[in-house]
DNA sequence: CTAAGACCTGTAGTGACTACAGGTACAAGG
DNA sequence: CCTTGTACCTGTAGTCACTACAGGTCTTAG
């Protein structure tokens, strides 16, 4: 192994040294490489991944959207865009908004459900009896107007 | 079959029918049996279930749950409860406030990150050239103090 | 008698990971 | 030279709360 080729390897990670810079777990990033939101690494003799700087900066974009509360596929359609290298900064704003307005959303549901968890528990006398109100609304059914399933971050 | 079985069968609803009346798919009506938070109830002679009106009951209360954000094991839990009879108002008081804080802390999450994406895309000319500050800012590891990751309804 | 519809079981897919089991590679210490 | 420890590898299965089939049986109306 000549010098040259260890100065080339100088700034290469390996995964856990990479797992560790990003705070993304090991098996996420494989993970993340099954998926194709990582582009797969080229290997070294024994097999084992050998990242370049490039990786971590996707690497922390991809935490940092996650962070965000953007999905896989959303950060997949952004990197895409990346990529390509043909976007615009109205384009991204756009996404952006969008996403803003779903969290929003998403913080209504939850406000709306804490209010009437609020209600339901102030209905209640808290004493040591096996009676209820909080009880009896559960077995009612409610307007049913708003459902809070599948509104995962 | 006699006058008396049809009479006894008058109450009785088919999955079908259970499934119109609480809102509630078929196949996650057959799901909450085999993961037991709804009991297995009788079946007719070609194996069809056959629900009582007490099947009804449970079926609301567990789908107001799921509306008010609780998980199914938290329901089992309440169901344990309930079924045994041995609980007390303050119990049931003590599981809701919990959980209501659960929802505060899962809101002020996503307040945080609403609050992001605003700075961001304000930060954002909007125009239509390729360089965008959002894009900067997500190849750009943060602070990573709040995570809203795993922090599902 | 036939066709539509409701029901049955069992399995696999979703999203975003996480957790193994069982194996290889390699460096430092005895 | 051997052992020990660590980091890495692959592949599979588990999580949660469903959902969506495939491929079958049963019931009911015309």
């Amino acid at each position: 192994m000549a010098l040259h080729e260890k100065i080339n390897l100088k700034a290469t990670l390996a995964i856990g040294v990479l797992s560790k810079k990003t705070k993304v777990n090991i098996e996420t990033i494989r993970y993340y490489e099954r998926i194709g939101v990582m582009p797969s690494p080229p290997r070294s003799a024994a097999g084992h991944r050998i990242y370049a700087p490039t990786h971590l900066r996707r690497l922390t974009f991809i935490k940092r959207s996650r962070e965000l509360g953007f999905s896989l596929n959303e950060i997949r359609a952004l990197l895409e865009l990346v990529d390509g290298g043909d976007y615009t900064c109205d384009e991204i704003r756009a996404a952006t908004l969008l996403h803003k307005e779903k969290i929003l959303s998403r913080i209504k549901d939850l406000q709306r459900l804490e209010k009437t968890l609020t209600i339901m528990s102030d209905k209640c006398a808290g004493d040591t009896l096996p009676d209820c109100p909080i009880i009896d609304a559960l077995y009612t059914e409610e307007d049913g107007s708003y459902s809070i399933l599948d509104t995962a971050v």
